[in-house]
DNA sequence: GTCTATAGGCAGATAGAC
DNA sequence: GTCTATCTGCCTATAGAC
């Protein structure tokens, strides 16, 4: 049901399904606000702008991610937690060939304009890139860990945008392939 | 001079260089037609719509990169032409922090929606595709080549979204890098 | 071929009754 | 706290004079 739980929360979770299928420009409040079941000047008691949405939103899938990559975190190999991380990525394959990354493709958007939004989106990606360092430096690689955490998440992000773009999960599962092996040979 | 050439010329270059920078959607035909020296009204007369406009756009930008790709081709040495690629995009990097690659991000864009606009895109990396793709078959990598085709273009445009959304070439740098090496050792 | 004026629609945001 | 009605502005697209 689109109208469970506080209007609140409906809003940011209906904002944050809807933009991510459509973009953020593409997706209007009254879209958002239909799809919570919420009248279109009642987003306006909780939300001063569409901005301060966006911003919720964007903080709901910094929170999601966290929450991921803490039970990753549970994993008492660096390699294992490494797999992991790319394993989410082939399990949302489908989706991903829909409608492309919720942090790449929000970044993308966000930043040709700039502004605060669009560094909250960045910091999406930083806290990853921070994540996969620590794999890294736990695996002995030490003063390189940044570089290698860079090629992970440039493969992959670059996987899903082809996967995106030509809507086949085969980039992304050609890509995890050899990202595995390549951690296996670490 | 923004009023160089004949007027439709004009428009589509305008129309290039607006939406490289501020995405398809954010651009309106009247930012595109101030910028090219042309009243809102006329620009009706040389497109049909604005969906025409940026499939004259898309076409001009594809062909761009096939005269950039037949200047390499003059390689003899296929692994020459990939490091020329490669190069494109260092050389390209402050470019590319401002606003990301001009496929990728409009593909990003473009998919989200659909249609025939999003599907020229794609054919823009299709094309690039095919080209790396010929380049492994010359260095006898056979079946393969097509899985280390996807992998240079992936690896680049994750490492342009990280650029863009961080507004730093380290990150084509450092994957550069990475592909340069990876290509020496093919 | 060129340009002005404007239609028609939808966006974000607000006023104010309840 | 909630909701309807509406303001204002920008967008694509068109009408029609020149």
């Amino acid at each position: 049901m689109a109208t469970r739980g506080d209007k609140r929360t409906r809003l940011v979770k209906a904002a944050d399904k809807l933009v991510q299928r459509q973009g953020y420009h593409a997706t209007s409040l009254a879209d958002i606000a239909a799809a919570a079941g919420v009248p279109l000047g009642n987003v306006y008691y909780y939300f001063r702008s569409k901005e301060a949405l966006g911003d919720a939103l964007i903080g709901q899938r910094g929170e999601h991610y966290r929450a991921r990559r803490a039970t990753w975190d549970r994993e008492p190999d660096p390699k294992t937690r490494l797999r992991a991380f790319v394993e989410m990525t082939v399990e949302n394959s489908t989706l991903l060939a829909r409608s492309g990354c919720p942090i790449g493709s929000l970044c993308q958007e966000l930043h040709k304009q700039g502004g605060p939004l669009a560094e909250a989106a960045s910091g999406m990606f930083a806290e990853f890139l921070d994540w996969l360092e620590m794999q890294f430096r736990a695996l002995g690689k030490g003063a390189e860990s940044r570089e290698l955490a860079v090629h992970v998440m440039s493969a992959l992000q670059g996987a899903t945008l082809l996967t995106h773009s030509f809507r086949s999960p085969r980039y992304i599962e050609s890509e995890a392939r050899r990202l595995k092996a390549w951690i296996e040979a670490l």
